[in-house]
DNA sequence: TGCGAGTTTGACGTTTACGTCAACGTCAGA
DNA sequence: TCTGACGTTGACGTAAACGTCAAACTCGCA
């Protein structure tokens, strides 16, 4: 029914249920993300994927599971508010090698920025909370309130 | 000097120093938060601001301790990561009056799902600061072992 | 009286992050 | 063999959030 294999570049594909399936397709991704195809082909323009190429010509994509990976913490960067640029520039950074001490340092460097933003942001978000949970209790105080001078049976405000 | 009156609609400017300046032009606000005046032209079209208007034929803006908190409020919005429109349903929501139980009923119902999109944001956010601190104490371990064959002179930065 | 600093209203340009076609190739099944 | 589901590469369109002029006004001052 819905699983017809067709080309499927998966010689371990998901079906196989091993610890992580090693190829996806780019319909496999866009089901898993809830993303069209076309915002993969995207992102891949931008440089945040790099699948590899199999089939006839070498045309249809193949993702691996770095890809996967890659995408999996760029959408996790957008919603934190990141462009892709910025998404591909701190997953690039995560993903480079980190061999030598001068490497290790710069690393160390950019996830102090990073971690800083991030800590920043948490600052803006735990101040809305705290807002958000004040409005909630004077809310449910009014209306406790409210309610003892004139219940109400119904939540709705209907003549039923 | 920077600080030329003009003209000025400001009767409790903010060199009045009160418990809150009433008024505010448009450079005011663009020099505290760090816009163009442009940008907050465009808050106003997006229905974010709506300032008086003053002076002669009515036509320079003038902002209130109201419009400098909806500012406030929507500069917070964007870095959470909100759309202006986003940004305004929500502020526009706090500040609609909640006199019926139904307004206030509506309003708790709103501020459930804000306080669960900022939830969700929270868990974003803890995962990405757990694996930077993780990617940290790994650098720093790695450094640490490499400095031991290698010593450095100089030293990595946050050793306190 | 003319300059500069500030304000206004258009109107068009730009960047980001895709959506939406079009036109084509490929493969499996009826 | 044809159909349908999937894949590909352009190319153009779009919405958001302003930037960047242009042309005009006002005010205070040298």
């Amino acid at each position: 029914m819905a699983l017809s294999p067709r080309f499927d570049p998966r010689p371990n594909g998901p079906h196989m249920r091993m610890t992580q399936p090693a190829q996806f397709t780019i319909s496999d991704l866009a089901r898993e993300f809830d993303l069209t195809t076309r915002a993969i082909r995207f992102y891949e323009d931008m440089g945040l994927l790099q699948p590899q190429r199999a089939g006839p010509g070498g045309r249809s994509r193949v993702y691996s599971a770095r890809d996967r990976t890659r995408l999996k913490l760029t959408l996790r960067a957008k919603r934190l508010g990141l462009s892709l640029i910025e998404a591909r520039e701190i997953i690039d950074i995560y993903d480079s090698p980190r061999d030598t001490g001068a490497q290790l340092r710069k690393f160390l460097v950019v996830l102090a920025a990073h971690r800083k933003a991030l800590e920043a942001q948490m600052a803006d978000l735990v101040a809305n909370l705290a807002e958000v949970k004040t409005h909630e209790r004077e809310a449910r105080a009014l209306l406790a309130k409210a309610d003892k001078s004139s219940p109400r049976v119904e939540e709705a405000p209907g003549s039923g």
